[in-house]
DNA sequence: TCGTGTTCTCTTGTATACAACGCAAGGAGG
DNA sequence: CCTCCTTGCGTTGTATACAAGAGAACACGA
């Protein structure tokens, strides 16, 4: 189809040049581009990403694996989580989220300490009508504290966890409140880790997460 | 089998049929058939296989994802696990086995706990010469413990980490006296899960954990 | 003898062709 | 009119052909 008229997807698809196909199709499915319960169909996502089937294939293989898309009887489609499954996710990131916070408060450098302190002090200087900008500091000072757990397994778990609840909302920070809060909560976190006290950093964390799977039940509930 | 005379590695590998290439190939590691550090090139595999490449580089692809294979600057290699990354893992699954016992204690069916006793029941009817053997009815009940957290999350993450430990040596419960020790330990958790005492289940399976890391890191030490 | 440039081979990445399978729609028989 | 069978199409799974890149070996020159 020459002029590209109808599918609605193809847009953005299309213009990003330099990223692979499973980047694309990644932040396609995270961004909503695509409906949860939308089929996959290789030959059609070739199409659009302009590649044969061969690494359209390994794409949606990997993000079989990250959970995103899910196999029917027949063929892939954009995985639906249930309600259930969105609490299972949680509840294992709080785990995983305290687990790394008490080994931050352990084996933190003083770079990582500097690089959470800087991440901390543009907190207050984002622009709150820029949800994407949210996403991104919000999603760096994690990326920090991860890193500053210093267990590679760990940081590892945790990025593919944080994958599967970016889905819609794309965050729980947008209500009213809730930025200058997770600020706060972020910076007891980071007292914490700098006075090497793990347990209160864990606790913290706990906290901070569970508001965050309340706010978002919540919205889930109502939408 | 007609020709294959040298490969060492083929034997095993040709001799599973309905196997998938996946499955293959990841027993063929994680028995050990395939030396840490060895290259794996696709045409081989394909030959051994008998498959063409396009099957091999899907299965190899996810067995990166598990964290099995490493894609060095040419081609996949068997991953090799520093002592630190062992560490890392161990200290990652101990945090999940806890908090999957704690779950399981709040969770648990009667159901659950039938089948924990069960297992529990034939532990010491084990044969102890038999390795693979206890690998299985070790398993077995980690995973019975997994199922009765009733978070598929956390379950899926778990045995993705279980495959990276199951490398040489294939356990820890060959040690002297140990195998009837974790029998112990297992027959506390399960008491603990039953009273629906969370904090004293994931006590004890952190301690169980702690324990095995420390044969684990022994062995390696000496070997 | 050592360093460097070039070629050559081996391996991966990509595209395409083919086979097998499941599903749906349509027709025939009860 | 309903049910069951058959046929056709769409989609995935597999094989193979081709292109591009990285390393190693070799030859040539200093």
């Amino acid at each position: 189809m020459g002029a590209g008229g109808n599918a609605t997807s193809s847009e953005s698809l299309r213009g990003r040049v330099k990223a692979s196909p499973y980047e694309r199709l990644r932040d396609a499915i995270l961004s909503g581009e695509f409906e949860p319960g939308a089929p996959l169909v290789e030959t059609a996502l070739a199409d659009i990403l302009q590649v044969s089937r061969t690494p359209v294939r390994e794409a949606l293989s990997k993000l079989e694996y990250d959970g995103l898309v899910s196999r029917e009887r027949r063929g892939l489609v954009v995985r639906q989580r249930t309600a259930d499954e969105i609490l299972d996710i949680y509840q294992t990131r709080i785990v995983l989220e305290s687990a790394v916070v008490r080994h931050a408060a352990e084996r933190r450098t003083a770079n990582d300490l500097l690089l959470l302190r800087g991440l901390l002090a543009r907190w207050d200087s984002v622009d709150l009508s820029d949800r994407s900008a949210m996403r991104e500091a919000n999603q760096a000072f994690h990326e920090a504290l991860w890193r500053a757990g210093h267990n590679v397994c760990l940081s590892d778990l945790l990025s593919r966890l944080a994958l599967q609840v970016h889905r819609f909302p794309p965050t729980t920070l947008g209500e009213p409140g809730r930025w200058a809060e997770a600020g706060a909560e972020h910076a007891q976190i980071v007292d914490a880790v700098e006075r090497r006290d793990g347990d209160e950093a864990a606790r913290i964390t706990s906290q901070h997460f569970e508001e965050s799977m309340a706010i978002r039940l919540r919205l889930m509930a109502t939408p």
